[in-house]
DNA sequence: AGGAACAATGAAAGCGATTGCATTGATTCT
DNA sequence: AGAATCAATGCAATCGCTTTCATTGTTCCT
């Protein structure tokens, strides 16, 4: 009993390999008597047509390649599920690959890819432009977080978001802000950062200059130490991961939050629920990422050398318990 | 200029297609000579092997599937690095699949798995023994947390490190415990109960069983309010995540941790580390458990047919300070 | 020197699907 | 009725690679 094939079914219904091929692929061209019969063999044979063997003749692999710069950061899990969630619908399957922070390993990655995946989605890529543009020559290619010209990109973009934040802080009275840099190798960093300075320079505030940092827990704590020299009463953290490691660090100390300073984080990842005090954030369309970058991901497959498409989806304010009014000391 | 081939090589070597596919698969069998002016002209020309042909013949996918039960869990990150990091090394990619919580799509998803993989993971299945058994009939599986006579399995025993959980709170004078139950869908819920009850009986304090809560942050957080009902000074929760709930609804009526109660998690996902308190709880090895899960699924894809193997790795106690003497009340 | 053993290579048969083209009746049109 | 059209199907080539078997020189014995 090998696997069944076309050909063993074509066989127990006395027809062509070709016709049972079609009952699957273009049911309409097969009489109706026929197409039943095959599908009734084929289900109690327990048929499943062979991907190498449809690839090979196909030139699709009907998957698609996901490289995340650093799974561990709680970012990526919504963003990847509502991938998968997306590419299952589009009868894709994904293959996700870990860079583990690495530049290197992305651009490795992506060449590893190449052949078993239709397209790639590189999300939050810390690798240098050029290396990008290099690595995605001729691979249907998406980027997320990080607009490239000639390559597709969807962006988060947190600008009013932030600037939201700002109000909602300077309403609490705030007047002297600390921006708590991301990794330079991020747009989505110095995005936020360019936010916040213009921000601050429009209203007409203080604003102290820390980092980079790390985007991990441990960045966090380094980035709440350095607050903690400065005279800012409210901080603008790179994303949510580090916003819990200035708020460990400013309890380990002592500090009340918000009593003594406000944070506010960024992405509203799980953690800023859970943690305490849960983190004032800007909301990050997860399931929307995922899905556009998907969709443009399909469509550059379909016409491979189309112009690239550039979305840009705005996050939202959210404000919980790590934010407040200035302290009145 | 079409993608380079195994025929585009030979000819240009004036060799034949056999001898181009030698150098790559079986080298030693082509002269000297031959075999560095094939890789030569191959790098020149950008060659890669296309996987769906060489699967085709070989009836190889080079690829494994993973199916997590829900990657929002942040008990999963680490694993699927793990996991990944060893494939790769195996030479082997991964194609992951979040069932999100559903013990249907679990199956489902290894059934569309099936041919276009070697093997599956399934980590911390829903599903029920019997639909495991019968989705993964004649595909090389290994179950992670979850024992099965006739399925490879590698599990994460903690057994010994919640004995020693125990007995730390019971030095630090605590009496009357309660046991925050996980999903009973869970096998490694159950033997937890089955850990703290053993511990609880031989120690001859009092227990108290609580739940069954789901393994959310939600779910600690009812399991927190249900703790606040009980007089038990330290609870041992299902999972970090859960202790965070739990963490989260005593701080937010007031009651100190681990003044007034003591609370432990199991698993050490970064949660733990970053909550305040930190967590004290048992540390999984994620890196061996992944590792040894590819290590087993390998065997299993080479020898089918082979004896299931059943791996068990025990859990670390590690004491933070979500833990500490009993409330002199 | 004649044959055995061996190293290096090529020819060709698949692997399991898809698909363009040809074939065959049946139906419709004039 | 004969031509044209069309629906249903089969034939056979093809995708790019692996692998068995056969072939051809070389080298090594005795």
């Amino acid at each position: 009993m090998s696997k069944p094939t076309i050909y063993s079914i074509a066989q127990r219904c006395g027809v062509s390999a070709a016709t049972v091929s079609r009952v699957f692929n273009r049911p309409e061209l097969v009489s109706p008597r026929v197409r039943e019969q095959v599908t009734a063999v084929a289900r109690e044979l327990g048929y499943l047509p062979n991907p190498a063997a449809r690839g090979l003749v196909t030139g699709r692999a009907e998957t698609i390649g996901l490289i995340v710069s650093d799974i561990t950061n709680p970012f990526f899990p919504l963003l990847v599920r509502s991938i998968q969630r997306t590419a299952e619908r589009m009868g894709s399957s994904v293959m996700l690959v870990d860079a583990e922070e690495s530049a290197a390993a992305e651009v490795r990655h992506v060449a590893r890819l190449r052949g078993r995946v239709d397209g790639v989605i590189v999300a939050s890529p810390r690798s240098s432009s050029a290396a990008l543009r290099e690595a995605a020559k001729g691979l249907p290619c998406v980027l997320l977080n990080r607009p490239l010209r000639d390559l597709s990109s969807v962006l988060c973009d947190n600008t009013s978001a932030l600037f939201e934040a700002g109000e909602h802080l300077h309403k609490h009275g705030h007047r002297s802000f600390a921006l708590l840099a991301g990794p330079s190798a991020s747009w989505a960093a110095a995005r936020r950062s360019q936010a916040i300075r213009g921000w601050a320079r429009g209203r007409g505030v203080e604003l102290t200059e820390l980092g980079p940092f790390r985007a991990t827990f441990k960045g966090g704590r380094q980035a709440g130490a350095a607050l903690l020299e400065t005279a800012a009463t409210a901080a603008f953290a790179f994303d949510d991961l580090t916003a819990c490691g200035v708020l460990a660090e400013l309890a380990g100390r002592g500090v009340a939050v918000p009593g003594d300073r406000s944070v506010v984080g960024c992405d509203d990842v799980l953690l800023a629920r859970t943690v305490t005090p849960s983190l004032t954030t800007v909301t990050a369309p997860m399931d929307d990422l995922g899905a556009i970058a998907v969709q443009v991901l399909t469509r550059q497959i379909e016409a491979p050398g189309g112009a690239p498409e550039h979305h840009r989806l705005p996050g939202v304010f959210v404000a919980r318990d790590s934010t407040g009014p200035r302290s009145t000391s």
